[in-house]
DNA sequence: ATGAGCTTTCCGTACTGCGGAAAGATTGGC
DNA sequence: GCCAATCTTTCCGCAGTACGGAAAGCTCAT
């Protein structure tokens, strides 16, 4: 059973689109009683999915805002999906990518290889940016007040080893800016190491982050972890210039 | 009085966009019941406005559509409104443009000069293309087959002087190919004489048109027809540039 | 096999959303 | 200025829709 007023509230959004923009309107080409018709637009009005001028409806800026976030992040992995392939074929390992939503990241898609057959598909998960590489590789590039705020506020331990000490974490940080990069060992995942660097966009603030992830017992393979480390900040630098930006180590 | 459910849809909706994408993630964030947010998430999702890949659900189809309706006159509107001023001022009369959508033409928006003190707004308005010039600079050049459907159709008599036979309205879309505006007296309103040239997109295509109209009694000024069209397709080709297009008189 | 956590479905019922009608507002013709 | 036409807004009684708690079902880790 689904909502018949949700279904007319969509209804009366599409026939705006399309051009029908009074309320006598959009009665007659919904079909839908005058008064019914008129309080549907208002409540769209108030929400912010319609605006109004004088006796004509148009979209609003909600449903705008809506698309915004959603082709945003659509652009973002269609952008890095060739660079997720290359990297999950040079390492042989899982490699994705997160966005940074609020004070979380969201894992917008990975790429495995074929030999890796169950693999956790972390895709549209959310966590706090202490969590691991992935999200620190953003936190450190992001504006002193925005990571002073997050570190003042109380962290959740997700395992046992998730690093909560704010001390502890701005080493972290200090250490992808010097570096460019971050490795955790079980902080993610048990068993998981994650070798994350942060995408940045036209103006300079980290707004995703890059990673490949592995079985702790065998990635990185020995000595590797540099080699690893340089493959991921070439194809993170490769992405945040397609955004705009000049890359961290110019 | 609002209406609830569309409230909460458009909350739902938010929810999805700002990153939560699964039952239980939508219903904690929102604090709606787990059952009540199961229903919404399911008649957006039938409606197209949300998508869903296993668990997870994603902003759909409808709502980009939406907004690509809404954008896409934005950015016309946006475009021609400096050539509306141009037009209004060299003219001394009102200037305006109007889309085609589906078989008719909807009024985006109009400039008037300062003596107008009771010109009519035809923002928002929509009818037929053969109505007068503003229609049929466009239909002539849309595609054959597009043109012979519409001829096909019953068409409505909108005013007296309505010209409703197909081969008359031909003839008139051969006039707007070969001088590149049209002038109707009388059609499209009342003592209203109508100049109008096509608007085309990057494909060649018309998909809009610009016209400037004015009382019968004193527009066009005599003998300033040829004037006024060449204001006027000057004006549309200019436009047409920007969206693409090489102008039709090369 | 079992427990935890999440999703889906059920179902009794309260109150939301409905629409016909009336009141109000605007516009144009005379 | 008056009046008719048309559109918008508001009212209100009521039918049935949407609600949410609970149970059933599913998936996954141990």
């Amino acid at each position: 059973m689904t909502i018949t007023a949700i279904e007319r509230g969509l209804l009366v959004l599409r026939t705006v689109a399309a051009g029908y923009t009074t309320v006598s309107e959009v009665s007659t080409e919904t079909g839908l009683a005058l008064a019914t018709t008129a309080r549907i637009l208002d409540t769209l009005q108030q929400a912010g999915a319609l605006t109004r001028t004088e006796k004509r409806y148009r979209i609003g800026p909600t449903i705008i805002e809506l698309v915004h976030a959603e082709a945003t992040t659509l652009d973002l992995l269609g952008i890095a999906k060739p660079h997720l392939h290359a990297l999950a074929d040079a390492t042989q390992e899982t490699a994705g990518l997160a966005e940074l939503v609020g004070d979380d990241i969201v894992h917008l898609g990975q790429v495995a290889t074929e030999h890796d057959v169950s693999v956790r598909d972390w895709t549209g998960f959310r966590i706090g940016l202490h969590s691991g590489a992935i999200g620190m590789a953003i936190l450190a590039h992001r504006p002193r007040a925005e990571i002073d705020r997050y570190l003042a506020s109380p962290l959740e331990q997700y395992v046992e080893q998730s690093v909560i000490d704010p001390d502890a974490i701005r080493t972290r940080l200090d250490l992808v800016r010097d570096q460019g990069w971050l490795a955790t060992v079980d902080e993610y995942d048990q068993g998981v190491t994650t070798v994350a660097a942060p995408v940045f966009d036209r103006s300079g603030c980290a707004i995703a982050s890059l990673h490949v992830h592995g079985p702790t017992y065998r990635f990185p393979a020995a000595d590797l972890l540099e080699d690893v480390a340089n493959h991921l900040v070439e194809r993170t630098r490769t992405i945040s210039r397609v955004l705009g930006h000049g890359g961290t180590h110019r």
